[in-house]
DNA sequence: ACCTGTGATGATTGCGATAACACTGGATCA
DNA sequence: TGATCCAGTGTTATCGCAATCATCACAGGT
């Protein structure tokens, strides 16, 4: 058996791909991870996976861990690094891919959807089928980014329509079925004119969509419902939770084409900018007008 | 930053623990994974993921790229491996724990459960409960050996009270949820007279419980029902599902800690077998006698 | 003033492959 | 027949660092 370190070292060559991810339970990343290693397979490439537990400074070491072992390429999650953490990036001189979000400025590449326009285009749906009194619910906002620029595109249509959030709730941590359930009952209990609830991930969706079906609500008549991330683990519940899709596979197949691209072409090639268009299911939650 | 290719090789020393699993996507891998990282930070060691596809052949090739990087230790799934792997794996010289499963003989170390005893287990419950007539629905277990063997321990102790399975069904791919609902009905349509249903996961098992909700069936009373997994995942939904825990993160915490040691010791230290034991949760599906 | 031991400092070696280079021998052609 | 070329083989330098070793300065004890 070759000695791969000796190997690397002699040919400044290897075929390792970087992954940095957040977490590995988020049920998103390991659909990431298939799209990516479905690709690196056929192109002899290996991807390394590191979790950064959404912290930075997690992130910042993890990156530099594995920068140090001279990857071919590194594939990173969001957009929000730190400063020492852009620096090194573009400083190796390997092609990076940032991916899930195209929000903002890109080190290299960047794979995604717009968060953003995910958020104003739920809201635009909501509007149309006629739904008013709005509520939002989802993971506290300050690690998580994406969720915030989903809430701030569908505010933004929302105002526009001259419609206001009524009420809104965040949770961290806890079982998100459970977390979904009792966010729903608490905001019901406050605001009980609601008729539609927007929830950041389809977990808490899910679990508030069992809470109101128990409760006996009509839906998607008396009350809509929508998540994000189209997770078709969720399928098979009483009622299909209306959702976005998120391009996870997708995402980490065009990730992961474009550092093969790029290590098979010697380094030449430029950024790409790749923004995936997510796709509203309506799901059994939401009123077709 | 120092490139630790080179590092690795003057001092023939790699803090990297290769971690070898089947897949990604089973939810049980992540949190063992929790469990290994956790114990690792702390050492300086560092995991490196390889996902076989539960396939026999893969593990082989994945095993072998990650041990020509000269890893400090190996954990990997399961006991059933090639020849060859078993090979490489004793050759290596490294610190080598297999997790997950103890019925059958280790190459070094192991840490995990008895999915015999696991089975054995919940057929002893269902047993004293009083269910008599009793299915079993599960993955194709051709290469589920986890899933088999619980389900040889299981029908072992009917047997030995003199019940028989009355009724099982495989599938394999698609939404678990929805499998679990499509399966269940099938089995009751063909045997009528069931009283338990035990489910090979706890997807699969969710399914079937939201489906016997829906057709109304009174649950414990009428219909027992039970998965495997404890998955946290799942509370929140209408009925907690009686399950048994499979230890996880406690088994991903374990094997990291056996490799940790016997790296500081410099390779010294027996081999160790730890048997964790599954625990059962009654949940809302199994009558309490 | 001399020796010994201790710590700091700097030069050297070697890890195990790859890749560049030098070399050999046979085939081709003028 | 001698010159040129190419394929194949053998040799060696190189990659970047850790570990070893040699060297040296300095402190303390005799």
């Amino acid at each position: 058996m070759p000695n791969k370190i000796a190997g690397a070292l002699a040919s400044q060559r290897v075929n390792l791909v970087a992954v940095v991810i957040p977490s590995m339970s988020n049920m998103v990343f390991p659909e990431v991870m298939s799209g990516i290693s479905d690709t690196l397979d056929e192109t002899g490439l290996q991807p390394v996976v590191g979790v950064t537990g959404y912290s930075r400074d997690k992130e910042e070491r993890v990156l530099y861990e594995m920068l140090s072992w001279r990857p071919s390429g590194v594939i990173i999650a969001g957009l929000e690094h730190s400063e020492a953490s852009r620096a090194m990036l573009s400083a190796s001189g390997i092609p990076v891919v940032e991916i899930m979000d195209t929000d903002g400025t890109p080190v290299d590449s960047v794979v995604g959807i717009s968060h953003r326009r995910a958020g104003e285009k739920m809201a635009q749906a909501i509007l149309k089928d006629g739904y008013e009194h709005i509520a939002f619910l989802g993971t506290k906002m300050s690690t998580d980014h994406r969720a915030r620029k989903r809430f701030e595109g569908f505010t933004e249509v929302l105002a526009k329509a001259g419609v206001e959030i009524e009420d809104r709730e965040f949770y961290s941590g806890g079982s998100a079925l459970v977390k979904g359930r009792e966010m729903t009952k608490e905001v019901l209990d406050r605001s009980t004119d609601l008729d539609f609830i927007y929830y950041s991930n389809d977990l808490i969706g899910a679990g508030g969509l069992l809470y109101l079906l128990e409760q006996g609500y009509d839906i998607p008549g008396e009350m809509g419902l929508a998540g994000f991330n189209g997770l078709n683990l969720l399928k098979g519940l009483p009622r299909e939770l209306a959702s976005m899709d998120s391009c996870r596979y997708e995402i980490g197949k065009t990730a992961a084409e474009i550092i093969s691209r790029r290590v098979s072409s010697d380094g030449e090639g430029a950024s790409e900018r790749i923004i995936l268009e997510p796709k509203l299911s309506y799901g059994d939650t939401l009123r077709r007008h």
